[in-house]
Formats: structure tokens, sequence, C-alpha cells
DNA sequence: GTGAAAGCGCTAACAT
DNA sequence: ATGTTAGCGCTTTCAC
């Protein structure tokens, strides 16, 4: 006699205030006076559940003011709907864009993104990595701070299904979306070589970030094409961090080389931006004295004093690649690890122009 | 009997694949030989613990390799340890500034951030808002699109700890960290008319952002003050997005208003920017054919051709602020509402310098 | 078409 | 000091 047609639910519980109490799907098949599988198929079923009951139960949701709870639902489900975002610096335009072109992608599947800036600092990814892993990311998108991807690769082996954002994989089994790094050193070094300038030097980041081992790989490249033809000199300058900082306080080693380098070219354009700064108050004329070339090809490079002649990096196509494969590989049944490599670009501006100071011309 | 001092749990299943199994606290008890509730002990309270058995327990975790699940944590104990932040754009330098200033804060604590960028839409701004809601963010920073704060009011009524990020809170009562956008806008169009300029143009985003509106207020503000001594014209260019590329279109407008103006005031640097380059591209000599003032003072504002004089806000500490108000709202038992306002700062740099231009000067 | 009930992984109150 | 147990809010069989 008590299993009639209408559930028997108990009145949600009341006496807490509206700003701590939730309202639960319980609430609103209590409200419309059906069963919580009902609510719940109408969440998720709306199909199969008759439409005068399919309104009144629509009617308490809109009542009540329910939300569903991702915890809950993920719970049972396994999927957080929810994408790690790791990388060295969320401020730096070159992530960020990278991070909008994920985003474009990832926003209309329902996901949402847990941006974390690692500041290149191992022991930063390695927390943040963790927290994902609790949070259990549906997927991850990362710049590794670290060469040794083994702790990246224990979370993909967990089934994280992962892409490596501008890094690629070297052994690993993994997706990654990358610009050839040692192509684009060699495109900057070569254009220095070209225009005649024999002694340049490279202001990098930490050769442990493999962006920066590459494209130093590139310039050494380009280095031994130029010395068939005559003696050339390169060498590094190694900053802690791809910043304007960074940059800025390059500029005293640098200008300290002896003899000193008619060419800089710089790990990004961040760097380069910090040393056109210091150059420019310490005199030094760009690029009569001293050219400079960037990477990344950053939205304000060409409207720097002088423009930047940088390499361009497909930034949010980069990001948008990744998130697509992150799909592929989150949704695809028998999903086959994919790497996606764009061509850098060199852009050349008047910041590495040939000197056009009478008398001072190179060739 | 069978209530021993040894758990009686059934083994961890087996069966599924590695990538597929999620190890649980229940098969590290079956390991370690204790309850479930020693093992949440070990890791909630592990005073409570005797030394042995945290040991025995630490070793099982370390052997299944188990990861607490955040989202069953959140189902029993109601916190997400997660913080909404949505605003306008994250590859709008100013805003990757703040939310860095925020995560700098929020890291520390365990929190990660949910990054959302609206792009100026109020449908997105709302998804956002919805799906940031269903994961029972603890806190939320948010710089609306809306004028129309009904919907964040609400959420915060809900129980959603809030704080407007570069917005005020009107009559609503929420917490704010904010710059004086009024004073901005004065101050560069104060500049401006003090330069000599009597007609000035300003190219604002929509007014519905209220930053823009603030900006123009200011800005009209200025002009009421000039005209006491002189007669001047202060004219509106409407931009979509406060981005470069909105900046780069807006020149188009600029130059064929009539009279022409002398001298044009930004949003925000990105669409200065933009005008900079068309002007540039268009042979309009800068500040001598025309003056520019850009909004933000962004790392890379002192070196564009010409440097750019600019409304410098405290981004980092802005972010830092408002995540530190959000804290206070989240922990504190009995929080008021607090609003911090900073001052903006007008830089002058050339590209705003009287007209150096023999016979060209304004004044 | 709808209801009842089990259970996802964890915590906390209570029992021993 | 450790074990047992009742849920947190939801989805998903399986009955009816």
């Amino acid at each position: 006699m008590a299993t009639s047609g209408r559930p028997q639910l108990p009145p949600p519980q009341a006496g807490l205030t509206s700003a701590n109490r939730r309202v639960t799907i319980r609430e609103v098949a209590y409200l419309a006076q059906v069963s919580l599988g009902t609510v719940s198929n109408v969440l998720n079923n709306p199909g199969v559940v008759a439409e005068p009951t399919r309104r009144r139960v629509l009617d308490a949701i809109e009542e009540t003011g329910f939300v569903r709870s991702t915890a809950a639902h993920q719970l049972r489900v396994g999927k957080s709907r929810t994408v790690g975002v790791v990388l060295l610096d969320i401020s730096n335009p070159f992530f960020a864009e990278m991070v909008r072109g994920a985003e474009g992608v990832l926003r209309d599947k329902g996901y949402v993104l847990m941006v974390c800036s690692t500041d290149e600092s191992v022991e930063r990814e390695r927390r943040y990595l963790r927290v994902l892993e609790e949070h259990r990311v549906d997927g991850l998108l990362i710049t590794p701070v670290e060469h040794d991807l083994c702790e990246i690769a224990r979370l993909a082996a967990r089934g994280v299904p992962t892409v490596l954002l501008d890094r690629d994989s070297g052994e690993r089994e993994l997706c990654s979306a990358t610009v050839d790094d040692v192509r684009g050193g060699e495109l900057a070094a070569g254009h220095l070589f070209e225009l005649g300038h024999d002694n340049i030097a490279f202001v990098n980041g930490p050769s442990s970030i493999r962006q920066c081992a590459d494209r130093h790989e590139g310039a050494v490249r380009a280095q031994r094409r130029a010395r068939r033809r005559r003696p050339t000199t390169l060498r590094e300058i190694m900053v802690n961090a791809l910043s304007v900082e960074q940059g800025e306080k390059a500029v005293g080693a640098l200008l300290s080389l002896t003899p000193r380098p008619s060419a800089v070219m710089c790990a990004n354009d961040l760097i380069a931006l910090g040393i056109l700064k210091r150059l420019t108050e310490a005199g030094v004329a760009v690029p009569q004295d001293m050219a400079v070339v960037g990477y990344d090809d950053v939205s304000f490079a060409s409207m720097l004093s002088p423009p930047l002649t940088s390499v361009r990096q497909p930034k949010y196509e980069l990001g948008a690649i990744a998130a697509e494969l992150l799909l592929e590989e989150a949704l695809g049944a028998n999903h086959k690890h994919r790497s996606v490599r764009f061509e850098p670009e060199l852009v050349v501006r008047a910041s590495s122009g040939p000197s056009v100071r009478p008398g001072a011309s190179r060739r």
C-alpha cells in the first residue's frame, strides 16, 4: 500500500540559511513529486520521460534554483569535465595565446581549464601535477619544465590523456603539438650570419628547457654552415627565465663579452624586449651597434623600437591542435599517439636590418 | 567473533587494466591491513594514528600509487579547492598579470584556478558562471561583462565568495579590487588637453564595460576643465573589443573624423598598439601628426615606437589583493565586504610628447 | 514511464 | 588508537 505511484520522499531539510543550503536533486524530486531517478532522467535522458512529467521537473528545477554537482556526477561517471593546462608562465603572451587556442576548442565541449604556471620550477610542476591528478582532470596539456618526462608519463599511463605543448615526447609514447625549434634557432642565427655578423651572442633560457636547448642546437647548426666561409663566434648567455626582467639583466653580461658581439639572438621576445630597453638606455644603437633578434613574434614585436626581427610560431593553432589531439585521445576508442609539428617562420624587421649608419655597414 | 582487531575487508577488485582502475582508499586499507577510517586519519589527522600504523599505511599508499579524489572529498566536505577566474581575455597582458597575482596567493593555499575568457560575450559569461557553479568553486574572481551584476549577486547570495576584479560593485554588497578608472581617464585626457590638443578622439570599448564607461567619464571631466580656457572637442570611437585588431580597424574612422583630431587616447594599450601600427603604415607621424595615449602600461609600452604614454595600473597587486579578499571572505567567520581601490598613474612618454617637428608645435 | 536501491570514494561521528 | 557505519549528490541498473 505504501508503494503507490507517488514516491514517498521525505521533505527537504529546512533550517539552514539559504547561503549554506544547496539544492539537491532530492528536493527537486520532492517538489515535482517524482523519484530521484526521474529527475536524473530529465537531466540526462530527456527523451525517455513523458512530457508532462518533464515539465513538472523542469519547473521544480527552475523554482528551487537547482544546479547539479559536478563532483557527484564525477564520482559516478568518472568524468570531471576539466582539463589541466600546465605551462611556464601564463603572463607570457606566447603561452597566453596557446591557452586561448586550447580554450576555444575545449570550451564548446563543456570543459573548463585549470591553468597552472610553473615559473620553470620543477617543484611547482610536481605539486600542480599532483593536484590535477587529485582533481582527476580528463586531460592534461603541458609544457613540461623537466627534460625528464617520467612524472608525466606516469600520469599518462594512469589513463590521463596527455598532450605535450610545444615539446615533443622523445621516446615516450605521448601526443604532442610542437614547432620545430631547431629549425627556428637555425633561422635566427643563420639570418644574422648572412647579414655578415661573425660574432653573435645567444641569450638563452636554461638548457633544461627543451625549447632553449633546441634553439641553441639550431644556432650551432647555422654556425657550422657559416664557418665554411669564415670564422665565426657564437657565445651563449644563460638566464633563469624567459622574461623581460631577465633580458634586462643579461645586458651587462652581453656588453662585457670580449670582443663584443655585433648581434644578439634571444630565446624569446620578452628577453629581446628587456635587452632592447637596456641597450637603448646604454646608448647602444640597434641595429647599428648591436643587431637583435627575438623569438615567438608576439603581437607587439612589429611595433617595438626598432621593430623586432623574430621567429614566428603559430601560437593559437598550437593550442587548438593540442586540444584537438587531447579530445581525440580522450574520446577515441583506439587512439594512436600523434605528433603535430609546425614550421617556424623568420620575420625580418629593422632590429636586425643591415646597418644604416653611414660607414658602419658590415658587408 | 568476526569483529577482531583486523578488518575483514574484501580484496580490491582486480581484472581491470591499470589504465582504467583507480586506486581507492579501500585498497590501501586492505594492503595495510587497517580500516578505511584509519587511512583517512593518516591523510587528514596524522597526529591521531600510531606511528607504526601510520608507516604501514604510508607504505601502502606509496606501493599502490594512491591519489585521493578531490571529488569524493568535496562531496563529503563541501570544498572543491578551486577558484573560478572569469575575465575578458587571458591573452590580454593586463588580465594575464592579474591572474598571476591571484595565482601567487591561491596556489600556496592549495587552490587551483579555473580560468575562463569571456571575450566580452554576455552569453559566454553566463555559461561559464553556470559551469563554475556546477563545479562548486570555493570562490569567484570576476571581471564582469555585463553592467548588471544580478547573475553574480545571485551566485554570491548562494554562498560563493565573490570578488570583483577591476570593477566595483555599485550598490551590490560585494568585495572588489579596482583602480580608479574615472581618474585614469581624466589623467589621460587631461594630459592631452594640457599639451594643447583641443580636438581629441577616444577609441573606446563598448560602454557596457564599466572600465570603458568610467574612463570616458574621466575624459569628459577633463574636457570640462579644459573648456574653461578654450573650446575643445572630444569624440568617441567605439570598438567591439580591447584588442590589437580592433585598434587597427579603428584607424579608418579616426582619420576620417572632420576636423581630424590631433590626438587619440585609447581604452587600453592593445588598441593603442593597433592604432600605432596602422598610423605608421599610413604615414601619420606620432606624435607630430597624431599624439597617442594608451592605458594599462603593459610591459612593452615603453619600448614601442614611439614609446607609448600610458596610464599605469598595478596589475599584479590587483590580482593578489583580490585573492586575499577572497580568502578573507571564504575563511573569515563574520566577513565584511571590502573594496580596495588603487590609484592609476600617468606615465608620459614620446607618443604624446610635444611636437618636435619644426613649426608643427602646438603650444 | 517511473520508482527503488545500490554504490562511486571519501570523511566524521561514534563505538570499541 | 582503531574499526564501523552512515551518508555527501548523483547515475544507473533493475523492477514494476
